[in-house]
DNA sequence: CCTCCACCGGAAAGCCGGGTCA
DNA sequence: TGACCCGGCTTTCCGGTGGAGG
């Protein structure tokens, strides 16, 4: 850290440096900071050739003008589905323009592409109709897809990344693009739906379902040796040559196949270390960043998490920074008094101690504090409970909240406060 | 060995906003 | 439109309990 600050604007023979200049004299860490991130589709997809094999064979009949059945991918998040398909779509549009085939990969995010109307003015005005963002009866953007692919004679493959925030809000867009097909006839539509969620098919309309599920693959987890190899490769073009230390990338590869075997964290985990590796103005990267990028990970996941939650949660969690100061561990009676008391002066109802309880219970789930049930026997039983966050981070993000800026003006007072109100029932 | 503290945690019912159906 | 239902959140009620102190 002092190196950092040293070294941030230094003194040189009585002038000051450009700070751009020091800023580009440091030794560099990444060669290309990209790769790293999780838009980017890699040359070559290690341990993912039987699925890219799978997925070209049951594309393949597009090349031959034919339409392919339509395919279903489900995997958990960072096991490569997406990186994938959007390198096998890519192969395929190569292909089909060697072949002299109207092949076209049209890829759509459902989370932001989120309506049966979205969905098809999304494709229409991929092949030059001019659909509105809005106004249009749903039909008529409908027919208009068909039309301009039967205009243009393309066989279209559509992706659709996260189906599942599709089908909630959109199942008959689903329905209609199964369908499709069978009313036309010089262009067709394949789909390949993508989905982390497992449960998402129970949900789904049988006839849907059948359709769009004709056939199907999996993407397992990756073991931590196969995160091993992505992260080699991908360091090879991130990296310079040899900052990496010895172990670096094995330990994220560990940390990251603990997990769910998800690439994204393992990646994310070595880019934040290089990151940090780079703050520092160390010439390598090394375990010790790579420790130190796991707890940044998780705090910023941690601030995540408690900005999205409940009023009470947030009082609740207030009340125990409040007492994290005075005493490291605390008890339910202790957490509710002075969460009582926070209550009325921001304004609110406060929750029965039942109720608080199952809170408490929620914030041990999500890791924000750490409970254990004991017995002080006599001074009878109750849970006891420390906070597992850093309690600065916290506290800013919960100050964030209008709801609790009364809280904030008091500051030192509260710790006072919270320290009477212990001793006080 | 018994008591009794200070809470745990299950069950059930109430409340409320949103969606559905006639 | 109103009757109805559903699911999530909360309260009420209450039986249950590990172990220090008597």
């Amino acid at each position: 850290m002092e190196k950092a600050i040293n070294g941030e604007y230094g003194l040189i023979s009585g002038g000051y440096m450009n700070i751009f200049e020091n800023l580009l004299s440091s030794v560099n860490i990444f060669k290309n900071r990209d790769v790293l991130r999780h838009s980017y589709t890699p040359e070559k997809l290690p341990h993912r050739e039987e699925q890219i094999n799978q997925l070209a064979l049951l594309l393949s009949p597009l090349l031959k003008g034919g339409a392919s059945s339509n395919i279903f991918i489900y995997g958990k998040t960072g096991t490569g589905k997406t990186a994938t398909v959007n390198f096998v779509g890519r192969q395929l549009e190569e292909a089909s323009k060697k072949a002299k085939q109207n092949v076209v990969v049209h890829y759509i995010n459902c989370e932001i592409v989120d309506t049966a109307y979205r969905v098809l003015a999304s494709i229409a005005r991929r092949f030059g109709s001019n659909v509105p963002m809005t106004g249009w009866p749903t039909d008529q953007v409908y027919d208009e897809v068909k039309k301009v692919l039967e205009l243009r004679k393309i066989r279209v493959l559509v992706i659709l990344d996260e189906i599942d925030k599709l089908v909630k809000k959109a199942e008959e867009a689903l329905y209609g693009l199964t369908r499709i097909n069978s009313e036309l006839k010089n262009s067709s539509i394949s789909l390949i739906g993508i989905s982390n969620n497992l449960k998402f098919k129970n949900f789904l309309d049988a006839r849907v379902l059948s359709s769009l599920s004709e056939e199907e693959i999996v993407f397992p987890p990756y073991n931590a040796e196969q995160l091993e190899d992505i992260l080699l490769q991908r360091s090879k073009l991130a990296f310079e040559d040899g900052v990496l230390e010895e172990g670096v990338i094995q330990l994220c590869a560990a940390i990251a196949a603990q997990e769910h075997g998800d690439a994204r964290k393992a990646l994310d985990l070595l880019r934040v270390s290089a990151e940090i590796a780079e703050r520092e103005k160390d010439t390598k990267v090394r375990v010790e960043h790579v420790r130190k990028a796991l707890r940044k990970i998780e705090t910023d996941y941690m601030i995540e998490t408690v900005r999205t939650l409940p009023v009470h949660s947030k009082i609740l969690l207030y009340s125990m920074s409040l007492l994290s100061e005075i005493a490291e561990k605390f008890t339910t009676g202790e957490v509710y008094c002075v969460y009582k008391k926070l209550c009325s002066k921001v304004g609110v109802d406060s929750l029965t101690q039942r109720r608080i309880s199952d809170l408490i219970s929620e914030l041990d789930m999500l890791g924000v504090v750490n409970s254990v049930i004991i017995s002080k026997g006599r001074y009878g039983r109750t849970r006891e409970m420390k906070l597992e966050a850093d309690r600065d981070a916290l506290r800013k993000v919960l100050e964030e909240d209008y709801r609790l800026q009364s809280l904030k003006k008091f500051g030192g007072d509260l710790k006072k406060f919270a320290n009477l109100k212990l001793f006080e029932s």
